[in-house]
RNA sequence: GUCCCCAUCGUCUAGCCGGCCCAGGACAACGGCCUUUCACGCCGUCGACAGGGGUUCAAAUCCCCUUGGGGACGCCA
């Protein structure tokens, strides 16, 4: 039994966005289950448009979404020689041939076919002249006009071609580099990849890769062709539809095996199974099935999915990651205690730790900075329920264990002896303390700011 | 224009080598329960096999056509 060898091969011409994310993903799980290799692969073979900081932002939302890979990663741009050898040889064995035409006459070439009601294509104008090396002259592969190109894709299932479609294609441009297509096939050979996994735009891409397969004599990689992600309006997906970097979900607050987990759903399912961990993915995988459809994206379902981890993740893990959230709110350095109490309050109910944080603030401000609510203010914090405030204020003050059961003691026993509805006093309570309706339990948010803070509030309140 | 691919609830999907499906789950929406509030959680409601032909005793499932959507046709990747 052969090892499994994927690879992952993004261009550096941007940071690492989720419909590349979620093919790394795929990739990275091909491989794990099955024990193989997983190597990363940079195409920088465009000098123009890659750039050093997109290549570090990409390997760093990689280590972010907790996908390792194995050595260290190759860059295209450093094996141009290699490239250039195997199209040597072609040249030799015949497969590939000079070609003189400019780009102008090629473009010709295409109106011309475009106006027969073809393919636009090149002609072959120079596929027999036995031109040899020049200026200005690029190397084409000596394609087969016969027959058809078929593969079984992983996916899609057999997807065949009638080689009559496709034409003679540049391998080495005028100025002596690869095209993207060389490279690719030179690199997934030497590499030893086993299975291509990429994106659905590379269907058409296919037949022409073989063609070069064919010519070198190299054996075939098993490919597959994940569909893109669609914006929820099912169009292609643009910033505008919050479909954002990788880095971006990680600003917002996202977990990392919840963004995995999501956009790993998007477009395979086992069963009805909807959430998975990371070693549960690497475990299940292969059992699922990729769809070959196109995926719309949901940002409202990766962020129950999101909560649903957040619910998964230990206290300690969700402090750490949580901490930098609540730093840039400017809320300074929190006792690890009083975090851990508020990581537990609130760990049920947030969606991501951008809101967790935003929910701990109230917490850590000081009785003055507190914000009301006019409206819960006027509502809630009526004569009556001022009275019932004060009356509390006291027995809290003289309450020496100042924790949630005996805090709620005191508002129990209070209840009971004056008579009145837990209505009556609950909401001023909460005005008082939270400034708004909203929030976790008084007692454990009053337990966690401390007597003297819970005191200041209700002062607060009873002088507004 | 030509070629390739795709098509189940609003969304992600199960089912797809035919009968167990008058189509199941999840998100969303809506209603209710829980609760001092908001969330969480729980219960329930709404909601789909794109259309048309075949094949078959039987089709969401197989075949063909139509329609719709996407992708590709570079000396970009």
């Amino acid at each position: 039994m052969s090892t499994v060898v994927t690879r992952f091969a993004p261009s550096p011409t941007g940071h690492l966005h989720i419909g590349g994310a979620r093919t790394a993903i795929f990739c990275w799980l091909l491989a794990r289950h099955h024990g193989g290799k997983f190597v990363l692969r940079i195409e920088d073979t465009d000098l123009e448009r890659s750039k050093q900081e997109y290549t570090d932002s990409i390997l760093a939302s990689m280590r972010w979404l907790g996908l390792d890979w194995d050595g260290e990663p190759e860059y295209q741009s450093k094996r141009f020689d290699r490239y250039n050898q195997y199209i040597d040889r072609l040249l030799e064995t015949g497969h590939a041939y000079w070609c003189s035409c400019s780009p102008e006459e090629v473009e010709h070439m295409r109106e011309e076919a475009r106006a027969r009601g073809e393919k636009p294509r090149y002609n072959g104008h120079c596929r027999d002249a036995g031109l040899g090396p020049g200026p200005g002259r690029v190397v084409r592969l000596k394609a087969p006009r016969e027959g058809q190109t078929v593969f079984n894709d992983m996916v899609k299932g057999l997807i065949s071609v009638d080689n009559s479609e496709l034409d003679d294609m540049v391998l080495r441009r005028a100025d002596g580099s690869p095209t993207y297509n060389m490279a690719v096939v030179v690199d997934d050979a030497e590499m030893g990849i086993t299975h291509v996994l990429r994106g659905d735009d590379h269907v058409n891409n296919t037949p022409k890769q073989i063609l070069i397969y064919q010519a070198l004599g190299k054996p075939l990689p098993v490919f597959g062709h994940v569909p893109m992600i669609l914006g929820p309006d099912k169009q292609k997906l643009s910033k505008r539809h919050g479909a954002k970097a990788v880095i971006e979900y990680q600003q917002d607050g996202l977990l990392p095996e919840a963004l995995v987990n999501y956009l790993v759903r998007l477009g395979w399912s086992h069963g009805d199974d909807e959430f998975f961990t990371l070693d549960e993915l690497k475990r299940v995988f292969p059992e699922g099935r990729l769809s070959s459809s196109a995926a719309a994206f949901d940002m409202d379902k990766l962020m129950w999915l999101n909560g649903q981890h957040m619910r998964h993740a230990s206290i300690e893990r969700l402090m750490d990651l949580v901490a930098p959230f609540v730093a840039a709110l400017g809320l300074g350095d929190i006792p690890k205690e009083r975090l851990k109490a508020m990581v537990e309050l609130l760990r049920e109910r947030a969606a991501n730790l951008k809101d967790m944080a935003r929910d701990m603030r109230f917490m850590l401000i000081a009785a003055s900075e507190l914000e009301y609510d006019q409206a819960a203010v006027a509502k809630h914090l009526a004569p009556e329920a001022r009275e019932h405030l004060a009356a509390l204020r006291s027995r809290f003050a003289a309450l020496a264990d100042f924790n949630r059961e005996t805090i709620h003691d005191v508002l129990q026993r209070y209840v009971q002896e004056t008579g009145i509805k837990f209505k009556a006093v609950g909401p001023a309570m909460r005005v008082a303390l939270v400034g708004t309706m909203s929030g976790p339990d008084i007692a454990a948010v009053m337990e966690i700011i401390g007597k003297n803070d819970s005191l200041d509030r209700i002062d607060r309140a009873l002088s507004l």
